[in-house]
DNA sequence: AATGAAACTGGACCGCAGTCCGCTTAGGAT
DNA sequence: ATCCTAAGCGGACTGCGGTCCAGTTTCATT
Protein backbone atom coordinates (compact mmCIF):
# COMPACT_ATOMS: atom_id res chain seq x y z
CA UNK A 1 0.00 0.00 0.00
CA UNK A 2 1.42 3.52 0.14
CA UNK A 3 2.19 4.37 3.63
CA UNK A 4 4.53 2.02 5.49
CA UNK A 5 4.67 2.73 8.91
CA UNK A 6 2.12 1.49 11.16
CA UNK A 7 1.79 2.08 14.67
CA UNK A 8 1.28 -0.80 16.72
CA UNK A 9 -1.67 -1.15 18.79
CA UNK A 10 -0.58 1.91 21.28
CA UNK A 11 -2.39 0.41 24.02
CA UNK A 12 -1.60 2.21 27.25
CA UNK A 13 -2.51 -0.88 29.43
CA UNK A 14 -0.46 -4.28 29.48
CA UNK A 15 2.29 -6.45 31.06
CA UNK A 16 1.30 -9.36 29.10
CA UNK A 17 3.52 -12.57 29.91
CA UNK A 18 6.20 -13.20 27.52
CA UNK A 19 4.73 -15.35 24.99
CA UNK A 20 4.81 -18.91 25.15
CA UNK A 21 2.28 -20.91 23.56
CA UNK A 22 -0.70 -19.35 22.18
CA UNK A 23 -0.67 -16.32 24.67
CA UNK A 24 -0.22 -12.57 23.96
CA UNK A 25 0.94 -10.25 21.67
CA UNK A 26 2.03 -6.52 21.54
CA UNK A 27 -1.45 -5.90 21.02
CA UNK A 28 -3.95 -7.06 23.85
CA UNK A 29 -5.57 -10.57 22.58
CA UNK A 30 -7.43 -10.29 26.02
CA UNK A 31 -10.12 -12.42 26.84
CA UNK A 32 -12.96 -13.00 24.11
CA UNK A 33 -15.16 -10.91 26.59
CA UNK A 34 -18.24 -11.12 24.83
CA UNK A 35 -17.86 -14.73 23.43
CA UNK A 36 -19.38 -16.80 25.81
CA UNK A 37 -17.20 -19.69 26.62
CA UNK A 38 -14.67 -21.20 23.53
CA UNK A 39 -14.05 -24.35 23.49
CA UNK A 40 -10.48 -24.93 24.58
CA UNK A 41 -8.99 -25.77 20.62
CA UNK A 42 -11.26 -22.28 19.61
CA UNK A 43 -9.74 -20.13 22.12
CA UNK A 44 -6.35 -21.39 21.49
CA UNK A 45 -6.90 -20.94 17.78
CA UNK A 46 -8.56 -17.43 18.26
CA UNK A 47 -5.71 -16.03 20.27
CA UNK A 48 -3.26 -17.32 18.06
CA UNK A 49 -4.91 -16.03 14.75
CA UNK A 50 -4.95 -12.34 17.13
CA UNK A 51 -0.75 -12.47 17.55
CA UNK A 52 -0.57 -13.59 13.79
CA UNK A 53 -2.84 -11.07 12.62
CA UNK A 54 -0.92 -8.36 14.64
CA UNK A 55 2.81 -9.42 13.62
CA UNK A 56 1.71 -8.83 10.14
CA UNK A 57 0.25 -5.65 10.56
CA UNK A 58 3.89 -4.70 12.30
CA UNK A 59 5.89 -6.19 9.54
CA UNK A 60 3.58 -5.14 6.20
CA UNK A 61 0.73 -2.48 7.51
CA UNK A 62 -2.72 -3.27 7.32
CA UNK A 63 -3.29 -3.73 3.67
CA UNK A 64 -1.06 -6.60 4.01
CA UNK A 65 -3.32 -8.63 6.56
CA UNK A 66 -5.00 -10.72 4.09
CA UNK A 67 -7.12 -13.39 5.66
CA UNK A 68 -5.02 -16.32 4.04
CA UNK A 69 -1.53 -15.00 4.98
CA UNK A 70 -3.16 -14.89 8.83
CA UNK A 71 -4.51 -18.26 8.73
CA UNK A 72 -0.99 -19.59 7.41
CA UNK A 73 0.57 -17.35 9.51
CA UNK A 74 -1.41 -18.78 12.61
CA UNK A 75 -1.15 -22.19 11.18
CA UNK A 76 -4.86 -22.55 10.83
CA UNK A 77 -7.21 -22.85 8.33
CA UNK A 78 -8.53 -20.34 6.26
CA UNK A 79 -12.45 -21.64 6.98
CA UNK A 80 -11.26 -21.11 10.82
CA UNK A 81 -10.29 -17.44 10.73
CA UNK A 82 -13.80 -16.56 9.00
CA UNK A 83 -15.65 -18.67 11.60
CA UNK A 84 -14.17 -17.03 14.06
CA UNK A 85 -14.72 -13.23 13.61
CA UNK A 86 -17.09 -13.12 10.59
CA UNK A 87 -15.26 -11.32 8.41
CA UNK A 88 -12.00 -9.82 7.57
CA UNK A 89 -13.19 -6.50 9.30
CA UNK A 90 -14.55 -8.18 12.41
CA UNK A 91 -11.17 -9.28 12.88
CA UNK A 92 -9.62 -6.09 12.77
CA UNK A 93 -11.88 -4.76 14.89
CA UNK A 94 -10.88 -7.61 17.08
CA UNK A 95 -7.85 -6.01 17.30
CA UNK A 96 -9.18 -2.73 18.51
CA UNK A 97 -11.04 -4.60 20.85
CA UNK A 98 -8.71 -3.75 24.34
CA UNK A 99 -8.38 -0.14 23.27
CA UNK A 100 -12.28 0.24 22.46
CA UNK A 101 -13.10 -1.03 26.08
CA UNK A 102 -10.20 0.98 27.61
CA UNK A 103 -11.89 4.02 26.52
CA UNK A 104 -15.45 2.82 26.84
CA UNK A 105 -14.46 1.99 30.43
CA UNK A 106 -12.63 5.67 30.70
CA UNK A 107 -15.80 7.87 30.02
CA UNK A 108 -18.28 5.45 31.63
CA UNK A 109 -16.39 5.00 35.02
CA UNK A 110 -12.92 6.93 35.16
CA UNK A 111 -12.14 10.41 36.63
CA UNK A 112 -13.21 13.01 35.52
CA UNK A 113 -13.50 15.44 33.24
CA UNK A 114 -13.66 12.10 30.87
CA UNK A 115 -15.52 10.27 33.62
CA UNK A 116 -18.98 11.20 35.71
CA UNK A 117 -18.14 14.22 38.12
CA UNK A 118 -17.35 17.14 35.37
CA UNK A 119 -19.78 19.08 33.91
CA UNK A 120 -21.70 17.72 30.93
CA UNK A 121 -19.78 19.90 28.69
CA UNK A 122 -16.41 19.31 30.05
CA UNK A 123 -17.24 15.86 29.83
CA UNK A 124 -18.21 16.07 26.16
CA UNK A 125 -14.93 18.55 25.21
CA UNK A 126 -13.03 15.26 27.26
CA UNK A 127 -15.11 13.01 25.40
CA UNK A 128 -14.34 14.30 21.75
CA UNK A 129 -10.47 14.92 22.58
CA UNK A 130 -10.07 11.35 23.66
CA UNK A 131 -11.49 10.06 20.77
CA UNK A 132 -9.70 11.87 18.33
CA UNK A 133 -6.37 10.93 19.97
CA UNK A 134 -7.08 7.34 20.06
CA UNK A 135 -8.22 7.65 16.19
CA UNK A 136 -5.09 9.36 15.33
CA UNK A 137 -2.56 6.88 17.29
CA UNK A 138 -4.21 3.98 15.43
CA UNK A 139 -5.59 5.94 12.15
CA UNK A 140 -4.33 2.95 9.83
CA UNK A 141 -6.02 0.33 11.42
CA UNK A 142 -9.01 2.42 12.31
CA UNK A 143 -9.08 3.06 8.18
CA UNK A 144 -8.79 -0.46 7.75
CA UNK A 145 -11.51 -1.75 9.79
CA UNK A 146 -13.55 0.63 8.72
CA UNK A 147 -16.61 -1.53 8.06
CA UNK A 148 -18.89 -1.06 4.71
CA UNK A 149 -20.66 1.91 4.73
CA UNK A 150 -24.28 0.11 6.33
CA UNK A 151 -22.94 -1.41 9.18
CA UNK A 152 -20.33 1.57 10.19
CA UNK A 153 -22.92 2.49 12.76
CA UNK A 154 -24.20 -0.91 13.73
CA UNK A 155 -20.99 -1.53 15.76
CA UNK A 156 -21.49 -1.97 19.68
CA UNK A 157 -19.06 0.00 20.09
CA UNK A 158 -20.27 3.20 17.95
CA UNK A 159 -23.61 3.02 19.47
CA UNK A 160 -22.08 3.09 22.81
CA UNK A 161 -20.38 6.30 21.58
CA UNK A 162 -23.51 7.57 20.24
CA UNK A 163 -25.46 6.87 23.43
CA UNK A 164 -23.26 8.55 25.49
CA UNK A 165 -22.80 11.66 23.61
CA UNK A 166 -26.92 11.56 23.37
CA UNK A 167 -26.94 11.09 27.31
CA UNK A 168 -24.47 14.25 27.51
CA UNK A 169 -26.52 16.45 25.49
CA UNK A 170 -29.58 15.69 26.92
CA UNK A 171 -28.18 16.77 29.88
CA UNK A 172 -26.57 19.87 27.97
CA UNK A 173 -29.55 20.96 26.06
CA UNK A 174 -32.72 19.40 27.07
CA UNK A 175 -34.43 20.69 24.36
CA UNK A 176 -32.83 20.01 21.07
CA UNK A 177 -32.62 16.32 18.98
CA UNK A 178 -30.08 14.89 20.77
CA UNK A 179 -29.87 11.88 19.19
CA UNK A 180 -29.34 13.22 16.27
CA UNK A 181 -26.93 16.22 16.97
CA UNK A 182 -24.86 12.86 18.23
CA UNK A 183 -24.87 11.65 15.34
CA UNK A 184 -23.67 14.86 13.81
CA UNK A 185 -20.93 15.02 16.63
CA UNK A 186 -19.66 11.63 16.21
CA UNK A 187 -19.23 11.93 12.19
CA UNK A 188 -16.99 14.85 12.91
CA UNK A 189 -14.53 12.87 14.20
CA UNK A 190 -14.67 10.23 11.49
CA UNK A 191 -11.68 8.30 11.16
CA UNK A 192 -11.53 8.68 7.26
CA UNK A 193 -12.38 12.72 7.40
CA UNK A 194 -9.69 12.47 10.28
CA UNK A 195 -7.25 10.83 7.92
CA UNK A 196 -7.67 12.82 5.29
CA UNK A 197 -7.94 16.49 6.98
CA UNK A 198 -4.54 15.52 8.92
CA UNK A 199 -2.32 13.59 5.88
CA UNK A 200 -3.91 15.25 2.65
CA UNK A 201 -4.64 18.78 3.90
CA UNK A 202 -1.76 18.40 6.38
CA UNK A 203 -4.11 20.08 8.84
CA UNK A 204 -1.86 19.54 12.56
CA UNK A 205 -3.60 17.70 15.53
CA UNK A 206 -3.69 21.00 17.24
CA UNK A 207 -6.45 22.61 14.77
CA UNK A 208 -8.59 19.61 14.84
CA UNK A 209 -8.42 19.76 18.68
CA UNK A 210 -9.43 23.26 18.28
CA UNK A 211 -12.31 22.77 16.02
CA UNK A 212 -13.85 20.33 18.39
CA UNK A 213 -13.99 22.29 21.21
CA UNK A 214 -15.43 25.39 18.48
CA UNK A 215 -17.62 23.20 17.89
CA UNK A 216 -18.62 21.72 20.89
CA UNK A 217 -19.03 25.45 22.42
CA UNK A 218 -21.31 26.51 19.45
CA UNK A 219 -23.53 23.37 19.37
CA UNK A 220 -24.26 23.22 22.67
CA UNK A 221 -24.52 27.08 23.47
CA UNK A 222 -21.72 27.79 25.97
CA UNK A 223 -18.69 30.06 25.54
CA UNK A 224 -15.20 28.70 24.38
CA UNK B 1 -2.57 4.64 -11.39
CA UNK B 2 -3.41 7.25 -13.97
CA UNK B 3 -6.73 6.32 -15.64
CA UNK B 4 -7.95 9.39 -17.51
CA UNK B 5 -8.61 12.16 -15.31
CA UNK B 6 -12.82 11.25 -16.55
CA UNK B 7 -14.17 13.06 -14.11
CA UNK B 8 -14.87 16.80 -14.48
CA UNK B 9 -13.14 19.65 -13.34
CA UNK B 10 -14.64 21.98 -11.12
CA UNK B 11 -15.88 25.01 -13.04
CA UNK B 12 -19.83 25.29 -13.68
CA UNK B 13 -20.90 23.71 -16.25
CA UNK B 14 -25.01 24.14 -17.59
CA UNK B 15 -27.98 22.36 -18.04
CA UNK B 16 -27.53 19.42 -20.35
CA UNK B 17 -29.47 18.73 -23.04
CA UNK B 18 -32.95 16.57 -22.69
CA UNK B 19 -31.39 12.89 -22.85
CA UNK B 20 -33.61 10.54 -24.94
CA UNK B 21 -32.39 7.04 -24.66
CA UNK B 22 -33.95 3.75 -24.80
CA UNK B 23 -34.93 4.10 -20.98
CA UNK B 24 -36.24 7.12 -19.39
CA UNK B 25 -33.94 6.97 -16.27
CA UNK B 26 -33.81 8.76 -13.45
CA UNK B 27 -29.81 8.55 -14.25
CA UNK B 28 -28.87 10.80 -17.00
CA UNK B 29 -26.37 8.57 -19.08
CA UNK B 30 -25.22 12.08 -21.28
CA UNK B 31 -22.75 13.22 -22.48
CA UNK B 32 -18.77 12.83 -21.70
CA UNK B 33 -18.55 16.68 -21.61
CA UNK B 34 -15.46 16.92 -20.17
CA UNK B 35 -12.91 13.94 -21.61
CA UNK B 36 -11.38 16.07 -23.99
CA UNK B 37 -11.97 13.68 -27.16
CA UNK B 38 -12.43 10.42 -27.08
CA UNK B 39 -12.10 8.40 -30.15
CA UNK B 40 -15.41 7.51 -32.08
CA UNK B 41 -15.13 3.57 -31.27
CA UNK B 42 -14.18 4.66 -27.09
CA UNK B 43 -17.45 7.15 -27.42
CA UNK B 44 -19.62 5.19 -28.13
CA UNK B 45 -18.71 2.08 -25.89
CA UNK B 46 -18.51 5.03 -23.38
CA UNK B 47 -22.16 5.50 -23.82
CA UNK B 48 -23.47 1.66 -24.33
CA UNK B 49 -21.24 1.27 -20.64
CA UNK B 50 -23.37 3.59 -18.87
CA UNK B 51 -26.52 2.71 -20.52
CA UNK B 52 -25.78 -1.22 -19.59
CA UNK B 53 -25.14 -0.18 -16.55
CA UNK B 54 -28.54 2.08 -15.61
CA UNK B 55 -30.15 -0.87 -16.80
CA UNK B 56 -28.48 -3.98 -14.50
CA UNK B 57 -29.13 -0.82 -12.00
CA UNK B 58 -32.57 -0.55 -12.78
CA UNK B 59 -32.88 -4.08 -12.71
CA UNK B 60 -31.33 -5.68 -10.22
CA UNK B 61 -30.19 -3.06 -7.65
CA UNK B 62 -26.87 -1.67 -7.21
CA UNK B 63 -25.47 -4.32 -5.96
CA UNK B 64 -26.86 -6.42 -8.93
CA UNK B 65 -23.74 -4.21 -11.18
CA UNK B 66 -20.52 -6.05 -11.67
CA UNK B 67 -17.82 -5.21 -14.06
CA UNK B 68 -18.31 -8.39 -16.17
CA UNK B 69 -22.17 -7.91 -15.98
CA UNK B 70 -22.01 -4.68 -17.23
CA UNK B 71 -19.29 -5.57 -19.65
CA UNK B 72 -20.98 -8.17 -21.04
CA UNK B 73 -24.58 -6.24 -21.40
CA UNK B 74 -22.67 -3.81 -23.41
CA UNK B 75 -21.36 -6.11 -25.55
CA UNK B 76 -17.82 -4.98 -24.94
CA UNK B 77 -15.05 -6.28 -22.41
CA UNK B 78 -14.33 -6.48 -19.15
CA UNK B 79 -10.87 -4.77 -19.75
CA UNK B 80 -12.79 -1.73 -21.58
CA UNK B 81 -14.89 -0.95 -18.74
CA UNK B 82 -11.73 -0.85 -16.65
CA UNK B 83 -10.36 1.41 -18.88
CA UNK B 84 -12.70 3.91 -18.91
CA UNK B 85 -13.59 4.46 -15.68
CA UNK B 86 -10.74 3.24 -13.82
CA UNK B 87 -12.84 1.12 -11.54
CA UNK B 88 -16.64 -0.03 -10.06
CA UNK B 89 -16.40 3.13 -8.24
CA UNK B 90 -16.00 5.80 -11.23
CA UNK B 91 -18.28 4.00 -12.90
CA UNK B 92 -20.79 4.29 -10.45
CA UNK B 93 -19.80 7.76 -10.16
CA UNK B 94 -20.30 8.61 -13.79
CA UNK B 95 -23.71 7.78 -13.71
CA UNK B 96 -24.40 10.13 -10.69
CA UNK B 97 -21.98 12.84 -12.81
CA UNK B 98 -25.11 14.66 -14.15
CA UNK B 99 -27.05 15.33 -11.61
CA UNK B 100 -23.59 16.15 -9.73
CA UNK B 101 -23.25 19.05 -12.57
CA UNK B 102 -26.78 19.79 -12.10
CA UNK B 103 -26.57 20.80 -8.23
CA UNK B 104 -23.56 22.30 -8.80
CA UNK B 105 -24.35 24.64 -11.07
CA UNK B 106 -27.48 25.10 -8.67
CA UNK B 107 -25.49 26.52 -5.94
CA UNK B 108 -22.79 28.10 -8.52
CA UNK B 109 -24.87 30.34 -10.45
CA UNK B 110 -28.90 29.44 -10.27
CA UNK B 111 -31.25 31.28 -8.49
CA UNK B 112 -31.02 32.26 -5.00
CA UNK B 113 -31.60 30.84 -2.51
CA UNK B 114 -29.00 28.37 -3.38
CA UNK B 115 -27.36 30.45 -6.00
CA UNK B 116 -25.73 33.99 -5.70
CA UNK B 117 -28.15 36.40 -4.20
CA UNK B 118 -29.38 35.51 -0.84
CA UNK B 119 -27.51 36.41 2.46
CA UNK B 120 -24.67 33.46 2.83
CA UNK B 121 -26.69 31.61 5.76
CA UNK B 122 -29.86 31.03 3.69
CA UNK B 123 -27.39 29.85 0.47
CA UNK B 124 -25.91 27.55 3.67
CA UNK B 125 -29.34 26.37 5.02
CA UNK B 126 -30.58 26.01 1.03
CA UNK B 127 -27.38 24.16 0.06
CA UNK B 128 -28.00 21.33 2.96
CA UNK B 129 -31.20 20.58 2.37
CA UNK B 130 -30.28 20.62 -1.40
CA UNK B 131 -27.61 17.94 -0.61
CA UNK B 132 -29.97 15.91 1.52
CA UNK B 133 -32.44 15.29 -1.05
CA UNK B 134 -30.18 14.89 -3.48
CA UNK B 135 -28.44 12.31 -1.44
CA UNK B 136 -31.64 10.58 -0.21
CA UNK B 137 -33.21 10.35 -3.76
CA UNK B 138 -30.08 8.78 -4.75
CA UNK B 139 -29.45 6.66 -1.47
CA UNK B 140 -28.78 3.18 -2.36
CA UNK B 141 -26.58 4.36 -5.70
CA UNK B 142 -24.86 7.13 -3.29
CA UNK B 143 -24.04 3.98 -1.18
CA UNK B 144 -22.51 1.89 -3.52
CA UNK B 145 -20.65 4.57 -5.22
CA UNK B 146 -19.04 5.57 -1.81
CA UNK B 147 -14.82 5.42 -2.49
CA UNK B 148 -12.76 3.90 0.02
CA UNK B 149 -12.18 5.83 2.80
CA UNK B 150 -8.98 7.15 1.95
CA UNK B 151 -10.21 8.56 -1.47
CA UNK B 152 -13.77 9.91 -0.03
CA UNK B 153 -12.70 13.23 -0.14
CA UNK B 154 -10.71 13.24 -2.72
CA UNK B 155 -13.36 13.26 -5.17
CA UNK B 156 -13.74 16.85 -7.38
CA UNK B 157 -17.55 16.74 -7.03
CA UNK B 158 -16.78 16.35 -2.92
CA UNK B 159 -14.12 19.06 -2.83
CA UNK B 160 -16.50 21.85 -5.06
CA UNK B 161 -19.01 21.50 -2.09
CA UNK B 162 -15.90 21.96 0.63
CA UNK B 163 -14.91 24.90 -1.28
CA UNK B 164 -18.51 26.40 -1.63
CA UNK B 165 -19.43 25.53 1.93
CA UNK B 166 -15.81 27.24 3.12
CA UNK B 167 -16.60 30.36 0.82
CA UNK B 168 -20.02 30.69 2.91
CA UNK B 169 -18.66 30.23 6.24
CA UNK B 170 -16.17 32.93 5.24
CA UNK B 171 -18.65 35.57 4.58
CA UNK B 172 -20.67 34.32 8.06
CA UNK B 173 -18.16 33.96 10.12
CA UNK B 174 -14.65 35.38 9.01
CA UNK B 175 -12.97 34.47 12.19
CA UNK B 176 -13.66 31.11 12.09
CA UNK B 177 -11.62 28.06 11.04
CA UNK B 178 -13.89 28.09 8.38
CA UNK B 179 -12.18 25.09 6.33
CA UNK B 180 -12.62 22.53 9.39
CA UNK B 181 -15.70 23.70 10.09
CA UNK B 182 -17.15 23.23 6.56
CA UNK B 183 -15.63 19.50 6.73
CA UNK B 184 -17.74 19.05 9.97
CA UNK B 185 -20.79 20.38 8.51
CA UNK B 186 -20.11 18.14 5.27
CA UNK B 187 -19.83 15.14 7.77
CA UNK B 188 -23.20 15.36 8.73
CA UNK B 189 -24.45 14.91 5.44
CA UNK B 190 -22.76 11.80 4.44
CA UNK B 191 -25.19 9.04 2.34
CA UNK B 192 -23.77 6.65 4.77
CA UNK B 193 -25.16 8.71 8.01
CA UNK B 194 -28.48 9.30 6.04
CA UNK B 195 -28.81 5.50 5.10
CA UNK B 196 -28.14 4.89 8.76
CA UNK B 197 -30.44 7.41 10.27
CA UNK B 198 -33.42 7.03 7.95
CA UNK B 199 -33.51 3.52 7.15
CA UNK B 200 -32.27 1.89 10.88
CA UNK B 201 -33.19 4.83 13.24
CA UNK B 202 -36.05 5.49 11.20
CA UNK B 203 -35.70 8.90 11.16
CA UNK B 204 -37.91 10.55 8.95
CA UNK B 205 -36.64 13.17 6.49
CA UNK B 206 -38.09 16.36 7.92
CA UNK B 207 -36.29 15.41 11.54
CA UNK B 208 -32.94 15.69 9.49
CA UNK B 209 -33.99 18.55 7.94
CA UNK B 210 -34.99 20.23 10.88
CA UNK B 211 -31.47 19.23 12.07
CA UNK B 212 -29.68 20.88 9.38
CA UNK B 213 -31.56 24.10 9.92
CA UNK B 214 -30.88 24.04 13.64
CA UNK B 215 -26.84 23.00 13.23
CA UNK B 216 -26.75 26.24 10.50
CA UNK B 217 -28.30 28.11 13.08
CA UNK B 218 -25.85 26.89 16.00
CA UNK B 219 -23.12 27.25 13.67
CA UNK B 220 -23.15 30.32 12.47
CA UNK B 221 -24.72 31.85 15.28
CA UNK B 222 -27.59 32.97 13.98
CA UNK B 223 -30.83 32.29 15.03
CA UNK B 224 -33.30 29.66 13.62
C1' DA C 1 -14.65 -45.44 29.92
C1' DA C 2 -17.81 -45.02 26.48
C1' DT C 3 -20.84 -42.28 23.81
C1' DG C 4 -23.13 -38.82 21.18
C1' DA C 5 -23.72 -34.45 19.45
C1' DA C 6 -22.44 -29.79 19.17
C1' DA C 7 -18.61 -27.13 18.10
C1' DC C 8 -14.81 -26.68 15.45
C1' DT C 9 -11.53 -27.41 11.50
C1' DG C 10 -9.35 -26.85 6.96
C1' DG C 11 -8.99 -26.55 2.37
C1' DA C 12 -11.40 -26.86 -2.01
C1' DC C 13 -14.27 -23.84 -4.26
C1' DC C 14 -16.70 -19.52 -6.00
C1' DG C 15 -17.40 -14.78 -7.67
C1' DC C 16 -15.65 -10.43 -8.28
C1' DA C 17 -12.37 -6.46 -8.73
C1' DG C 18 -8.60 -5.27 -10.93
C1' DT C 19 -4.16 -6.15 -14.06
C1' DC C 20 -1.65 -7.39 -18.19
C1' DC C 21 -0.35 -7.64 -22.72
C1' DG C 22 -0.57 -8.93 -27.54
C1' DC C 23 -3.78 -7.69 -31.16
C1' DT C 24 -6.85 -4.36 -33.66
C1' DT C 25 -8.41 -0.06 -35.33
C1' DA C 26 -9.30 4.79 -35.92
C1' DG C 27 -8.05 8.60 -38.16
C1' DG C 28 -4.36 12.18 -39.06
C1' DA C 29 -0.50 12.85 -42.20
C1' DT C 30 1.43 12.29 -46.65
C1' DA D 1 -5.18 5.41 -51.14
C1' DT D 2 -1.60 4.24 -48.01
C1' DC D 3 0.95 4.33 -44.02
C1' DC D 4 1.88 4.95 -39.17
C1' DT D 5 1.09 5.05 -34.51
C1' DA D 6 -1.25 6.09 -30.46
C1' DA D 7 -5.48 4.81 -28.64
C1' DG D 8 -8.42 1.36 -27.78
C1' DC D 9 -9.72 -3.46 -27.08
C1' DG D 10 -10.73 -7.93 -24.80
C1' DG D 11 -10.15 -11.89 -22.38
C1' DA D 12 -6.96 -14.73 -19.80
C1' DC D 13 -5.01 -14.30 -15.37
C1' DT D 14 -4.18 -13.10 -10.41
C1' DG D 15 -5.38 -12.45 -5.69
C1' DC D 16 -8.56 -11.84 -2.23
C1' DG D 17 -12.77 -12.16 0.53
C1' DG D 18 -16.06 -15.19 1.63
C1' DT D 19 -18.78 -19.90 1.56
C1' DC D 20 -19.33 -24.80 2.14
C1' DC D 21 -19.17 -29.18 3.96
C1' DA D 22 -17.17 -33.66 5.06
C1' DG D 23 -14.32 -35.03 8.55
C1' DT D 24 -12.35 -34.27 13.41
C1' DT D 25 -12.20 -32.85 18.24
C1' DT D 26 -13.97 -31.54 22.67
C1' DC D 27 -16.54 -32.39 26.56
C1' DA D 28 -20.92 -33.16 29.19
C1' DT D 29 -23.39 -37.09 30.31
C1' DT D 30 -23.84 -41.58 31.77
Amino acid sequence: MLYAGFMSAALPSFPQPEESLGTPPVLDVGTASDEPCLRADAARNRARLLEAASRLIAEHGAAGVTMEAVAAAAGVGKGTVFRRFGDRTGLLLALLDHSARTLQADFMGGPPPLGPGAPPVDRLRAFGLAVLYRYVEQLDLQLAAQPEASRRFAHPFQQALQTHVTMLLRQIRPGADCELLAHTLLASLDPALISHLTRQRGMPLERLEKGWVDLVARVTGTDV
